[in-house]
RNA sequence: CGCGGAGUAGAGCAGUCCGGUAGCUCGUCGGGCUCAUAACCCGGAGGUCGUAGGUUCAAAUCCUGCCUCCGCAA
C-alpha cells in the first residue's frame, strides 16, 4: 500500500515503525511543526518527524491542514490511504476525501468510549479494567467514524499510564498493519459506532495534575498512576512541588493530606481511606523511591501536604 | 542568552554563608543478644567531595571556566 502517515508523538511513532517494517510504501509523513521545548527552548522535532528524517522519508510540517497548499500536496502524492495516529490536528472534509481507501485512524480506546485527546491517561485515571485500540474510518466528527478493527487489553489495578501506553503503542502498530494487509486483499469491513457508551477523554490540563487528597483513596491512586510518568500528579510539601509516581491504597484515616505513617512509604490520608506513596520526585531532584526520600528528608507522622 | 534547583561512600541527605581531622540515616560485611525478627547491641569496610585551573600555610567550603542531572515553562 502507498501510505501517507500523519502523527506526532511516541505513540504514533510505533505505528509508523510497524508500517515501515511491514514494507509498505510510505510516500509522505506529515507531523507537527518543531516546537520550542526543554531548557533553553531549543526547537525540537517530533519523534515521528525525527524517525522519518533518519529513514529518508519525505516529511512536511504544515501549520494548517486547511490550506489549498496542503490539499494540493496531499493529492499529488497519489496515496492509497492516509493513516492518522495521534496527529494533533483536525482534518477537514476535503482532505478526508482524498485517498481512495479513506483516512484511517489508530485510536487508543475501545470506541465509542474515550473519544478525544487523552484516552490512555483517562482510561487509567478513571480506573477502567480494560482498554484497547480501535482502527476506524475518520469522518468529520471527533473519533466518531466507522470501526474496522478493535482489540482489547486488560489494565491491571496498579498499571501506570506509561506502562499502558507502551503496550497500547505496540498493539496499535499490530492492528494498523493488520488493517493494511486486509485492505490490500479488499477484506475490510466497517461497523458504525453506537452512541451507547460514548464518552470523552479531554486533554489533560496541568492544573488537573495537582493532588489535594480530597478524593477517595482509590480515586487518588488511579489519578497518580493515570498521570504517571507524564505529566505526573503532584502535591506540595513545605512549599515545594513533589511529583507522585507510584502508590497503593490503604485504609488509614485522617484529615486529607496528613501523613499517617512512614513505614512502608509515605501514607497520606485521603477524603476516604489513605494512599501509600512509594515513588516520587522532589523539585530539582531525580525520581526516587519513598524510602530513599525519607532517609534524607525529615517527613514525620502528622506533617501535612499542600499547606 | 527564558526562569530555577542540584552534583559529598551503594542510596537519600547534612556540612559550603563564617576555609582548619569527612558527618547523619539506610544499606553492606563481621560479631553478639533472642524461641524468633525488617527489632536491639558492638565492631568494620567503603569517599581523588562532578571536572579543570586560580587564591591560600591550608579548599567540600572562596574565585573562574567546563561537564552532567533535574524542576518550571512549552
Amino acid at each position: 500500500m502507498r501510505v501517507v502517515f500523519m502523527g506526532t508523538p511516541e505513540f504514533a511513532l510505533t505505528s509508523l515503525k510497524a508500517i515501515y517494517d511491514a514494507g509498505h510504501d510510505i510516500a509522505l509523513v506529515v507531523s507537527q511543526p518543531d516546537k520550542p521545548s526543554g531548557r533553553g527552548y531549543a526547537l525540537t522535532p517530533s519523534p515521528v518527524k525525527k524517525f522519518a528524517l533518519e529513514k529518508g522519508i519525505e516529511v512536511v510540517t504544515p501549520a494548517s491542514m486547511r490550506t489549498e497548499e496542503a490539499d494540493r500536496l496531499l493529492r499529488s502524492v497519489n496515496a492509497d490511504v492516509f493513516v492518522v495516529a495521534a496527529f494533533g490536528k483536525i482534518l477537514p472534509q476535503n482532505i478526508l476525501d482524498i485517498p481512495p481507501h479513506g483516512c484511517i485512524c489508530v485510536h487508543a480506546s475501545l470506541l465509542p468510549a474515550l473519544r478525544g485527546a487523552a484516552p490512555i491517561n483517562r482510561a487509567v485515571m478513571e480506573g477502567h479494567d480494560k482498554g484497547g485500540i480501535t482502527i476506524m474510518y475518520m469522518d468529520a466528527g471527533i473519533d466518531t467514524g466507522d470501526i474496522i478493527l478493535q482489540r482489547a487489553i486488560p489494565i491491571p489495578e496498579d498499571m501506570t499510564a506509561g506502562e499502558y501506553h507502551d503496550k497500547m503503542a505496540v498493539l496499535g502498530g499490530e492492528l494498523i498493519t493488520e488493517y493494511l494487509s486486509l485492505a490490500e486483499k479488499g477484506l475490510v469491513t466497517r461497523t458504525p459506532q453506537t452512541e451507547d457508551g460514548a464518552s470523552y477523554a479531554n486533554k489533560i490540563d496541568k492544573k488537573e495534575a495537582y493532588e489535594d487528597f480530597s478524593r477517595s483513596a482509590r480515586e487518588t491512586h488511579n489519578r497518580i498512576r493515570g498521570l504517571a510518568p507524564y505529566p505526573a500528579a503532584y502535591a506540595l510539601l513545605n512549599g515545594k512541588r513533589i511529583k507522585l509516581f507510584a502508590s497503593s491504597v490503604s485504609d488509614g484515616c485522617g484529615a486529607p493530606g496528613t501523613v499517617l505513617s512512614t513505614e512502608k512509604g509515605i501514607e497520606i490520608a485521603c477524603g476516604e481511606g489513605s494512599v501509600i506513596i512509594t515513588a516520587l520526585q522532589p523539585e530539582g531532584k531525580g525520581k526516587m523511591d519513598a524510602q530513599s526520600f525519607l532517609r534524607g528528608n525529615s517527613v514525620k507522622k502528622g506533617d501535612i501536604f499542600n499547606v
